[in-house]
RNA sequence: GGGUAGGUGGUGGAGUGGUCUAUCACAUCUGACUGUAAAUCAGACGACUUCGGUCUUCGGGGGUUCGAAUCCCUCCCUACCCA
């Protein structure tokens, strides 16, 4: 097998759900197209997690094998909101949201992609502007049973939850979006699977070639669910280096070879390496260092590495911790309270969260629990000294 | 258009005149144990507070009542059935 043989072989099965047509795609592919791989992503939030990078990895891969990358921003189809991998109805964002988000993604986007070589496109360009009849004659492709028998329309359907036409129409205005681009491939997670059909049957109907289609598997979040931005156990492409180590680290040790095959691009022969040879938490501190590296560089990484070796391992307090002042009470010339404090600089959601805490004990002074009760600014006996509340916010207090 | 059942805290889902800041589960937070893992255990989980309390919450608005998540009116929203 040639080494490019190779190569190809491995885009199409790391971290790969499912292709169709998978031979015809591999043919194109050995026979040196440059094939228009086509990806959306709906600028939904206002970070791409690591569940979304999967994909841009496999885009990547792509890339290195000489095809031309087609990375659609989906300002319109943001604004109206895939149901794919959601058990509600998701809501209509508004255009402002979806601008403000959308300005960062490419940014985003580009630390796995050499955007050089890729065609950005907005597909408000074109889905602003179809009018009633070309929508109807899309609509004309698909029946009403091709989108209730999809799992979880039907599973909401089902349990008498609302589904509104408006979704229904997504996958045509992704499916569209393939007409539009003349895309060869298309690549999406898993939960893609829907969408990314619509566009070969609208490719088909424009008399086009339907697109080949490759679904990236879905990984999981820091707690074990789906990685959902909704859920919050997502790791953000833009996380910082300590952020980003140490959500890696906090992964169950389950999940460590799906993120070595999904979010890394070490090869597989050193993957079963490390899992065999290492005790998981030294694969996963290479897991972390990989990523970090990945999205920072490597220097970020060390650090971060480090960093999380000598404030969590060794059960440190960290050296870079952030200076905060402690106000006066109104104008006063007392200080204010413990409790205030930690709500200003942002360490509790409210007072009553913040007494709380202090009760529970998670409230501490140079090491030294603070008392529920009684406690009072000093400016002699505290200046200085370092606050730490809860697990990991910590913070130099100065007067 | 008609009928029926509903809308409760981040989520699911109890509660049908006072004992309701509202059972319970999940999520979350704090502590213990650890590898910031998992599992487990303990506790917390509206806001403010001089820690005695005070104020705000059960789709929106209005009303009845000493007292309403609970009753009435009205508006908005959802599902199911019929047309």
């Amino acid at each position: 097998m040639s080494e490019q043989e190779q190569k190809i072989d491995e885009t199409l099965t790391r971290g790969v759900a499912e292709v169709i047509e998978g031979e015809h795609l591999k043919k194109r592919l050995l026979g040196g197209e440059k094939l228009r791989v086509k990806f959306g992503i709906d600028p939904t939030s206002p970070s791409i997690h690591l569940g979304r990078a999967v994909s841009l990895l496999k885009l990547r891969d792509f890339q290195e094998l000489g095809c031309e990358i087609v990375f659609i921003v989906g300002d319109f189809t943001g604004t109206i909101g895939d149901t794919s991998d959601k058990e509600s109805e998701r809501p209509m964002l508004d255009a402002e949201t979806v601008q403000r988000n959308m300005e960062t993604y490419t940014i985003q986007a580009a630390k796995i992609l050499d955007f050089a070589g890729v065609e950005v496109r907005f597909n408000a360009e074109w889905l602003a502007r179809l009018d009633y009849k070309e929508i109807l004659g899309q609509a004309e492709a698909f029946s009403l049973h091709d989108f209730i028998s999809r799992e979880n329309i039907k599973k909401r359907l089902d349990s008498g939850k609302r589904v509104s036409l408006r979704e229904l129409l997504y996958p045509l205005m992704q499916g569209h979006d393939s007409v539009v681009v003349k895309s060869d491939v298309e690549i999406g997670g898993s939960d893609q699977w829907f969408n990314l059909l619509a566009g070969r049957k609208l490719q088909e109907r424009a008399g086009q070639a339907p697109q080949d289609i490759l679904t990236t598997d879905l990984i999981l979040g820091t707690d074990g669910r789906k990685m959902s931005s909704s859920w919050g156990n997502t790791i953000n492409i833009l996380d910082e280096p300590n952020d980003m180590f140490g959500k890696v680290m906090s992964l169950p040790d389950t999940l460590l070879e799906s993120y070595f095959i999904h979010c890394t691009r070490i090869p597989m022969e050193r993957v079963k390496e490390f899992l065999k040879a290492d005790n998981p938490r030294d694969a996963k501190l290479r897991l972390a260092h990989e990523i970090v590296s990945l999205y920072h560089g490597a220097k970020e990484a060390a650090d971060a590495e480090a960093y999380f070796i000598d404030n969590f391992s060794k059960g440190k307090i960290p050296n870079d911790i952030p200076e905060l002042a402690v106000g006066y009470e109104g104008d006063t010339r007392k200080f204010e309270s413990l409790e205030s404090f930690i709500v200003r600089i942002g360490f509790a959601a409210s007072k009553s969260d913040a007494r709380r805490k202090i009760e529970q004990g998670g409230v501490s002074l140079d090491g030294e629990k603070v008392a529920a009760e009684g406690f009072i600014f000093d400016k002699e006996a505290h200046d200085g000294k370092v606050l730490k509340v809860g697990k990991k916010d910590f913070a130099r207090i100065v007067f």
